[in-house]
RNA sequence: GCCGGAGUGGAGAAAUUGGUAAACUCGAUGGACUCAAAAUCCAUUGCUCGAGAGGGCUUGCGGGUUCGAGUCCCGCCUCCGGCACCA
């Protein structure tokens, strides 16, 4: 027996449409749930790894809904970016026209599926109506300093012909296309997301309801070391260049200091040097070579300046090398070496017969090799004979006292390069006049909207600077000819604050109404994938905690709890367009239905781990779904008489079940959700086959079903309907658990002897020690097994174990 | 190298606090129904010794704590993820 699943799931997702039953609106009576997905790119194809998600965001809309809360769950679309491009490039259409039409599918995927989503807040990132607040959003960050151009050596990817965040950067390797990234100096715009890197960090520790793996990628992402920073001066000259350390106790043990090859001081230290050839043909091979090339060889490298720095604490002239291992962009770009107590510096040191001096005193049987430990700080002067901590503070304020330097923190973290050299994305909207420079589009102006181009092949310059009459423009300031700022921005500008556009969509006149996002943020539900769990919730953390200065947001932190899913996997990867492994989930709908397919996506296993694709799975769920039809639908009507113990077992069996299925929603074991639902079903199958059914039977299925009406909404509706159970099943209420239903009276206590499991016996729930000792000294078995020995002890946990030690 | 997480039957897995290991589902085997098949229903299904009654073993490996360990502690192995010349 089957319930015909194509006609019934086409009825509710017409009539959950039609009558807005997920439509949301502010209302202070009620207590809010702000529950939201990811935004996907519209890739046209909803897979069966995007049904699991999806499947656990409506999932929640709908039990929160039927727990009284005032949901909302809205859908939108990050639509720009480079799949679209790249399809135009191959094919010549508009990505605006692929893009669109690969949302009207993915709707209609959505709706198949039966997600409870308010479609009327729907928004996409290639509307100039949402990008027009991009561009505010960019502007407002200038006004304030935070948006900056700069000249800087950036990752170049060569096959997309962009520069990348350095967040976009896996193993030296572009993100998207994994082509190794080359390093290029060029003009790029930032978000000067350092700012708030002790905020992002310092934050952190409230997120609690996130998991524990996102915030420690972050911390380590965000990489606070706490050290000085101080001046050093090259001998013979009036110059100085600045490095920063974590180890400042060490100073002493300074013998030669490093730049990196791009350091601005490098050209001034060799010009006319001894050794000027060969650093300029060091630092050029340098600036070819990848940050993988480099770490390729293994061996570090370097070249004299033929300089010398003077330690400040003794004057001592160090040597000045060159080397690629110290990085231009993090610290000062110029480190103090100190090969006694630094691993790196001891192979540089050793390498070039460059001096070591140890400042901490390595134990006795230490040999080679830089010694990281702790111990007593020697070869010091006045350091001599303090510990790490206590050199530390010494060093630190005795270079206050000189001028020299400071305490200092430093952050693994940069600045976030948000300009792409790529056509699909939001134009910055800024203007490049030769008299006033560069020059703010007013905000009247906008949005800046992208024009169409004939060409979207990136050639390293992005594609709108071919479109002459669209660059060439007017100064705002003095009505000179100007030009366009050609770049446009990174995608994840777009996605860094769309959750606050859903509070207030279709506002023209502001970027959204703070009232209206002070009473749905922040979101008390977010979902999405662990790979975002750096660049996209870092910078929408950024963003938020922008908004909330400048006084458009109460909150700081925009996600209050984060829940990253695990991935579906198939033939052994991550199911995904890419992989070329994705399973449309078509057949299923048509084979199977929404419910079927959606309750074994809840079923395969724990929402956080990844799961492997079983086919036969979606068969299994729809016999459970029909099983669950057939019981309420082949009614043999209620016989008249007193509940007897069967009865009284399916309701209690179905309060407990209740309760279990309450608080496995809440943890998000979603999978146990549903195999408590299969194991009460067994009961009632079970039930119906012995005594003729009683009205009991009646309560306990109508309790089953708004159960599992979060899970597979169609066919509850259906059964929710035709029985005459009520008014819509999706504003239902909850049901709560009778607790004296839930309390069991008898429970099989298990006897052990030894440790060993003899026997089980039934008590009663509040049976006492003595009892339980004197009812399981009685069994047989436990007799044959203690057989006349000593029973030197009794450990009794009644009702559940009592254990006799015997010996 | 550093920082996380995981390892349980043929498969996915379950076991909120240290108290019946393997619930639930899939698969497999046998049976009922059927002219037959599908569907459905019933039974068996961790390994092992035993004719049976029943016993022994079992949560990656080796130790430990405990009356009792999948769960706690110590030491390993393997896999996955993140970071990685970050001074």
């Amino acid at each position: 027996m089957t319930y015909d699943h194509k006609a019934i799931e086409a009825k509710w997702q017409d009539r959950w449409e039609s009558e807005g039953v997920f439509h949301a609106v502010e209302d202070v009576t009620r207590p809010k749930f702000y529950n939201v997905a990811m935004y996907p790119y519209p890739s046209g194809e909803l897979h069966l790894g995007h049904v699991r998600n999806y499947t656990y965001i409506d999932l929640i809309t709908r039990y929160k809904m039927m727990q009284g809360f005032n949901v909302l769950s809205p859908m939108g679309w990050d639509s720009f970016g480079l799949p679209a491009e790249n399809l135009a490039i191959e094919t010549g259409i508009h990505p605006r026209i692929s893009v669109e039409n690969q949302i009207t599918k993915m709707k209609g995927h959505f709706r198949q599926l039966g997600v409870a989503f308010d479609w009327s807040r729907e928004l996409a990132s290639h509307d100039p109506a949402y990008y027009r607040w991009d561009q505010w959003l960019f502007l407002e960050l200038y006004d304030r300093g935070l948006a900056y151009k700069a000249t800087a050596p950036v990752n170049w990817c060569p096959k997309d012909q962009t520069v990348l965040a350095n967040e976009q950067v896996v193993d030296g390797a572009c993100e998207r296309c994994g082509t190794v990234v080359e390093k290029r100096s060029l003009a790029q715009w930032f978000f000067r997301i350092t700012d708030y890197a002790d905020r992002l960090l310092d934050d952190l520790a409230a997120l609690d309801d996130w998991p524990d793996r996102v915030r420690t990628m972050q911390r380590n992402w965000i990489g606070r070391s706490e050290g000085a920073r101080f001046r050093i001066s090259v001998e013979g000259t009036s110059e100085t260049f600045e490095v920063f350390t974590t180890r400042p106790d060490t100073i002493f043990g300074m013998t030669f200091c490093v730049l990196a090859p791009e350091h601005p001081l490098v050209e001034k230290l060799i010009e006319g040097g001894e050794n000027e050839d060969e650093a300029r043909d060091y630092i050029v091979r340098a600036g070819r070579e990848s940050e993988i090339e480099r770490m390729a060889e293994g061996d570090k490298t370097g070249v004299f300046t033929g300089k010398f720095a003077l330690n400040p604490v003794n004057g001592k002239p160090v040597p000045i090398w060159i080397a690629d291992y110290v990085l231009m962009s993090y610290g000062t770009g110029a480190i103090m070496a100190v090969p006694g107590q630094d691993q790196r510096d001891w192979d540089f040191a050793t390498k070039y017969g460059l001096d070591i001096i140890r400042t901490v005193q390595p134990p006795a049987e230490w040999e080679g090799e830089a010694f990281l430990g702790e111990g007593q700080t020697v070869n010091s002067e006045f350091l001599d004979g303090l510990d790490r901590e206590g050199a530390k503070e010494r060093i630190l304020v005795w270079l206050e006292e000189q001028g020299i330097g400071e305490r200092a923190i430093q952050y693994r973290l940069r600045d976030w390069l948000i300009s792409r050299q790529r056509y699909w994305g939001c134009p910055i909207p800024m203007i490049d006049c030769p008299e006033c420079g560069l020059v703010p589009v007013p905000r009247d102006q906008l949005p800046v909207e992208l024009p169409d181009v004939d060409d979207y092949a990136p050639q390293g310059r992005s594609p709108l600077a071919a479109v002459e009459e669209w660059v060439a423009t007017t100064c705002p300031d003095c009505g000179g000819a100007a030009r366009r700022e050609t770049d446009t921005m990174d995608t994840f500008v777009d996605s860094s604050w769309y959750f606050f556009r859903y509070t207030d969509p279709h506002n023209d006149q502001a970027i959204f109404d703070p009232d209206k996002a002070d009473y749905w943020m922040p979101l008390d539900q977010y979902i999405g994938g662990v790979e975002h769990a750096i660049l996209h919730l870092l910078y929408a953390r950024f963003i938020t905690k922008f908004l909330h200065d400048i006084g458009l947001s109460t909150v700081d932190e925009p996600f209050l709890r984060m829940f990253t899913q695990g991935m579906l996997v198939k033939d052994g990867a991550k199911m995904s367009k890419s992989k070329g492994n994705v399973v449309p989930p078509d057949r299923y709908y048509r084979d199977f239905g929404a419910d079927a397919l959606r309750l074994f996506e809840l079923f395969v296993g724990p929402p956080t781990d990844d799961a492997v694709w079983n086919d036969s799975g979606v068969p299994g769920t729809k016999r459970f779904l029909d099983r669950i039809w057939k019981m309420g639908t082949t009614d043999p009507g209620f016989v008249d008489r007193e509940p007897n113990d069967d009865d009284d077992r399916l309701l209690a069996e179905t309060h407990r079940t209740l309760k279990r299925v309450t608080e496995d929603i809440d943890r998000f074991h979603f999978n146990t959700t549903v195999s408590s639902l299969m194991s009460l079903a067994n009961l009632f199958q079970e039930y119906l086959a012995g005594s003729p059914r009683e009205k009991t039977f009646a309560e306990a299925y109508r309790i089953m079903i708004l159960m599992l009406a979060p899970a597979a909404p169609h066919v509850t509706h259906e059964l929710w309907e035709l029985r005459e159970m009520g008014p819509m099943l999706a504003t239902e209420p909850w049901p709560e658990w009778d607790s004296s239903l839930v309390a069991e009276s008898t429970v099989t206590m298990v006897v052990q002897v030894n440790g060993k499991v003899r026997d089980r016996v039934d008590v009663p729930a509040d049976i006492s020690a003595e009892q339980a000792e004197e009812l399981a000294l009685a069994l047989e078995k436990v007799q044959g097994w203690i057989n006349g020995a000593v029973v030197r002890k009794v450990i009794a946990r009644p009702p559940n174990v009592i254990n006799f030690v015997v010996g």
